[in-house]
DNA sequence: GCCCGTTAA
């Protein structure tokens, strides 16, 4: 069997050995040692089920759901019986189930409700390498965790390419096991200089490739559909003509996450005899999906990288170079099933001296309010959230923009204590103004529709049209929608709208696809609906399902105190427009020149003008800063948020004025298997961080 | 006039 070659088999009785002996290991394992599927059973083999159930973390859904099938049927059992998995919507695990995989943020969900996470022996978090937000602050709790939980609890931390010095250091000097993976060897061809335009460089590597090498697929990495779209029709125009003469026929594939899933499943599909296959990729291809038959990788050496900048509030799209991680990881995407070769279009001194060693990690480039909120209300006295053990621990400045955001919608006291409110808010899977926005929708009456808008927007993303690139003629605007207007007051009421629409047609597939949205994110909404209505069942009396048949007037009466809840939640996002013209400026700590986004249905009044008053969903930076969702709101609703936000004071809300906590708690529980201090002096964090965010920054100015 | 990489509760 195939199975009984895996690297890792070989390092059983050392990982048993290591992991008997120690509270916490590191285990570096490379793309195909088998440390996602063996682990787990390793360690159930040794007797760790006896006690608990042993947890492994994955970083995306179809990751816990096909490795959990796999060792299901590795070890000849019912999937949800002994090895089951759980992910949002869908718990496939039973009282019999000893191995379970689940996504990260479904154990930070369970971690909630039970803080010792007792029932599992062992924890193992897997693919630690990728930093999502959500591993993070696994690791932060997992370093508490095995201090102070009363039963014994293993915990494995597994990766690619993790820095595991670093790892090791943060969690005392824990052991290092390194296992080897069963990658072929890739050969590595820089270029000379940086390509001007990488599009164009990408397109000679290729056609080269095509003349010159082998059979063999090549895997092209681009930042985004534009430039996966150029590169594709120019591939095609090429290749036709090359084909006259005796190189084989290519097909050319794109894929990126906007595509249609019956598009992105064209690459797995068997390729055709004698064809060769470009696929064109976002970085969707580095660790997403894998693409058997890779030989030749052809590496940009950018990506787009979404950044918070916790001073305006704004995120930005922007294309950064990526992390030596990265380009060694896409270049391991070449010899999964032979040896193969990686064309950097870029010289070796860029990737040694300019790529940073490792991608920022997620936790240093997002909003920080629904992570802040989560910490402050799990029930544990001895965590004060500036002092929470983070590995790459976020800027203070990120902080105090994530306390300022929970004051505002109060969901933290001016004390920085978190509130009955903000309790209620951290048991929704919302972002925190979300959850605001439901909570005072339940006290105006007017729940069902703001759980519908809610809902909407958490999918926003993947509920817009997949944009036609054959639409390049000048004169061709887009073809005008038959979708709801949102009645004038903006993109909130229409995507209410929108829903109620659609359930009107007791959500009819053929009324989706006639309106040009995606079947998949309408569905996705409905499911999202349905877990919310569930949850806020248990603080609200009445019904929560679609209100259908009302009255013109109650029509009008819930659009108002929907748009009221709407100020609340977005205490923190609201803009005022300018005297004279359509812009906007958000009012908060620092005042922004925004406009609407060209695609809102906000609707301006008889001489031309827009609301004074608007919320905003989202801020964001591509050609100029943008509102993203915007719906008008009342002067009168916003006097009182612009009181509290001049009063505010954030020294106080970082709780340094309050006594600092008893901690004998800790003590009690830590003389049970402290052989060596907990307490290292971090190696100056900030400095380390400021260090990294101004190379960072001076890169993006450079381009 | 815009147009978004990815993931998740």
């Amino acid at each position: 069997m195939e199975r009984m070659k895996l690297p890792i088999l070989q390092y059983e009785d050392q990982i048993v050995e290591t992991v008997e002996k120690n509270p916490v290991v590191v285990i570096i394992g490379e793309t195909g040692s088998g440390k996602s599927t063996q682990l787990s059973q390793i360690l159930h083999r040794h007797g760790y089920t006896t006690s608990g159930v042993i947890a492994v973390t994955q970083p995306r859904r179809v990751a816990a759901v096909s490795v959990s099938r796999r060792v299901a049927q590795e070890l000849g059992v019912q999937l949800g019986e002994e090895v089951g998995y759980a992910i949002r919507f869908e718990d496939r695990t039973s009282e019999k189930t000893r191995i379970k995989y689940l996504t990260d943020g479904v154990l930070l969900r369970e971690s909630l409700s039970n803080p010792d996470l007792s029932q599992y022996s062992v924890i193992i978090l897997d693919e630690a390498h990728e930093r999502s937000l959500n591993t993070d602050i696994l690791l932060g709790l997992m370093k508490r965790l095995i201090r102070l939980r009363a039963t014994n609890l293993k915990v494995l931390i597994t990766s690619a390419t993790l820095d595991g010095e670093k790892v090791s250091r943060f969690f005392s000097q824990c052991p290092v096991l390194h296992v080897p993976g069963k990658l072929f060897p890739v050969e590595i061809l820089y270029s000379p200089e940086r390509a001007k335009n990488y599009v164009e460089s990408a397109l000679k590597t290729a056609l080269d490739i095509h003349v010159k090498q082998p059979e063999g697929d090549v895997l092209i990495f681009m930042t985004g559909q534009d430039d996966i779209e150029k590169l594709v029709l120019k591939l095609e125009e090429k290749i036709q003509h090359l084909e006259q003469g005796s190189v084989m026929d290519a097909i050319i594939l794109p894929l990126h996450g906007s595509l249609p899933p019956e598009m992105q499943i064209r690459v797995f599909g068997p390729p055709p005899p004698n064809c060769r296959r470009f696929i064109v990729a976002t970085n969707i291809a580095e660790t997403s999906l894998t693409v058997d038959g890779v030989v030749y990788v052809i590496d940009s050496g950018y990506v787009k990288q979404r950044q918070y900048n916790p001073s305006t509030g704004m995120y930005s799209l922007d294309v950064v170079q990526i992390s030596k991680v990265q380009a060694n990881q896409r270049a391991g995407r070449a010899g999964r099933t032979r040896p193969g070769k990686c064309h950097r279009l870029y010289p070796s001194i860029v990737y040694n001296d300019d790529f940073l060693d490792a991608t920022i990690p997620e936790i240093q480039r997002s909003s920080l309010a629904g992570c802040v909120l989560y910490l402050k209300s799990l029930d544990i006295s001895d965590i004060d959230i500036l002092e929470f053990d983070y590995l790459d621990p976020p800027s203070a400045e990120s902080l105090e923009d994530a306390l300022r955001q929970l004051y505002l919608i109060e969901a933290i006291d001016e004390g920085g204590v978190i509130t009955s409110l903000g309790r209620s808010m951290a048991d929704l899977p919302l972002e925190p103004s979300l959850s605001r926005t439901l909570l005072e929708a339940k006290d105006l009456g007017c729940l069902p529709q703001a759980l519908t808008v809610v809902a909407m927007l958490s999918a926003e993303t993947s509920l817009l049209p997949a944009r036609s690139s054959k639409n390049t003629d000048k004169k061709r605007k887009t073809p005008p929608s038959n979708l709801p207007d949102g009645s004038g007051y903006g993109d909130h009421i229409q995507l209410l709208q929108i829903y109620e629409h659609w359930d009107e047609t007791f959500y009819s597939t053929e009324w989706v696809k006639e309106h040009n949205l995606q079947v998949r994110g309408m569905l996705f909404v409905k499911e999202v609906r349905k877990q919310l209505s569930q949850i806020m069942q248990k603080i609200a009396t009445g019904p929560l399902d679609v209100q259908q048949g009302r009255r013109r007037k109650e029509i009008q009466t819930e659009y108002r105190n929907l748009r009221k809840a709407l100020c609340v939640g977005n205490a923190n996002q609201l803009a005022e427009r300018m005297m004279r013209h359509n812009g906007y400026k958000t009012l908060g700590l620092k005042s922004q020149l925004v406009q609407v986004h060209p695609s809102s249905v906000l609707q301006p009044d008889e001489d031309g003008m827009l609301p004074n008053y608007v919320v905003f969903h989202e801020l964001i930076s591509t050609s100029r800063p943008y509102m993203r969702n915007v719906c008008s709101v009342e002067m009168r609703w916003v006097a009182p948020i612009l009181q509290k936000i001049e009063k505010l004071d954030v020294s106080k809300l970082s709780g340094t004025s309050r006594p600092s906590k008893e901690r004998t708690q800790e003590g009690d529980f830590s003389s049970q298997k402290e052989d060596k201090p907990i307490t290292q002096a971090p190696e100056d964090p900030n400095s380390r961080i400021q260090a990294a965010r101004e190379r960072f920054l001076a890169r993006r100015g450079n381009r």
